[in-house]
RNA sequence: ACAGCCAGCCGGUCUGUCGCCGUUGCCGCAAGGCAAAGGAGGAAAGUCCGGGCAGCACAGAGCACUCCACUUCCUAACAGAAAGGCGCCUGCGAAGGCGGAGUAACGCAGAAGAAAAUAACCGCCCCUCAUGCGGGGUAAGGGUGAGAAGGUGGGGUAAGAGCCCACCGGCCGUGCAGCGAUGUACGGGCCGUGUGUCUUGGAGGCUGCAAGUUCAUGUAAACCGGUGUUUGAGGGUUGCUCGCCCAAGCCGGAGGGUAGAACGCUUUAGCAUGUAUGGCGACACACUGCAUAGAUGAAUGACAGACACCCCGCAAGGGGCACAGAACCCGGCUUACAGGCUGACUGUUACA
């Protein structure tokens, strides 16, 4: 067969985030900083909620903000959210599969809440305490 | 060679792993997958000016409001650029910075000063032989102020003063040079500073791509077009006034709301230290060549290593590597910026 194919076997997970897996309903996002519960893993906080099926095409829906008030220039914030964003894309996969093996879907916020950068590793073992702490937090409820 | 000044340019490179975005091609019923070539800046920033583009508004007149202000010129336009002009300031110098329409009328200029415009506090001179008092003359001297009745010198006088003279500054008139701002020569008279209101000339509809267009779901008295109307209220027309316009009913069409999707959305006022022509120049014009972000809860990356560069160190090695992220598109301005390159020019030193 062809070459490629190699490279998307089943056992070895791909580190992805497409633009699918990206909050964007504006309704959404009301109700999720309306409703939602929040737990945090400092310099992170997420902010979530459960979604039916029919609202939520996908197992997870993200949004990573970064506040203008922390961060005054762009560059700056553009930094922290690529930096989570690959701290996501990298290990969501546990996260993802308890979420699946108990037919649950969620939309997810991150926020940002330190005023200074961190590395890329730190924040990466931080995402996955506070992924974590999201499952602990939401099967207790 | 060092220091400086002006103009222009660059502002990391490579490799690997894992990713993101749209485009094209292939595969797939589809979901999607694979491949290829692309994917932030000189300021993308501040949003301070000026346009393009879009929608709405607009018979006309006046007032008000905002902005601009040496001259000529360039430009789509500008508060921008180019060339030139005057005054002041900084620098040995190359050069740089700041300012500019008018002043008839009115106001203000402090706790300064005698006095801020038909000026007498001290001083000086005369009336008067002397002193005091009183009266008068005087802007040369004193102190105040950003500014003190044009400045300096001489004559003159009781003492003084453009009272007179020379030179200089300003103003007015005439001639000459210049498109012009101005410059210059001659003549005249004898001239208070800053600022605001104001006056003169010029420019200006309003709102901004969340503009706006199309599609989807779809029930009305709300909306649009046509027709049409009497009085008054009312509404619209740019903030106001005058003036002008609108309305009921009937006929026809289909909206509002919902950021759902597509278009707008990137090839143009584009760039060229390419060539020819015109121009001192900004630039114009012709030909030739070059162009590859187009996202939309917002991609253009994260990490690791090597190299280059800079700093410290004898070395091993260690540290640093700017300002900063497109959001409809252009032309400017302003602000931020480690380090480096190129070309004119200036100063100092050395050599021939």
């Amino acid at each position: 067969m062809h070459p490629h194919v190699s490279l998307t076997e089943p056992s070895m997970p791909r580190n992805t985030f497409p633009l699918k897996e990206h909050l964007k309903s504006k309704k959404v996002i009301e109700r999720l900083y309306a409703e939602g519960t929040s737990v945090t893993a400092y310099p992170l906080r997420a902010v979530f909620i459960e979604q039916t099926a029919d609202e939520q095409e996908v197992i997870a829906a993200i949004l990573i903000s970064v506040a203008k008030k922390r961060f005054r220039h762009a560059v700056d914030r553009n930094l922290v959210k690529r930096r989570i964003r690959e701290a996501y894309r990298t290990s969501k996969h546990t996260f993802v599969e308890t979420l699946q093996n108990n037919g649950k879907r969620m939309a997810v916020a991150i926020l940002y809440i330190d005023t200074r950068h961190n590395s890329t590793a730190f924040i990466k073992r931080k995402m996955e305490r506070l992924l974590d702490c999201i499952i602990a937090k939401s099967q207790i409820q």
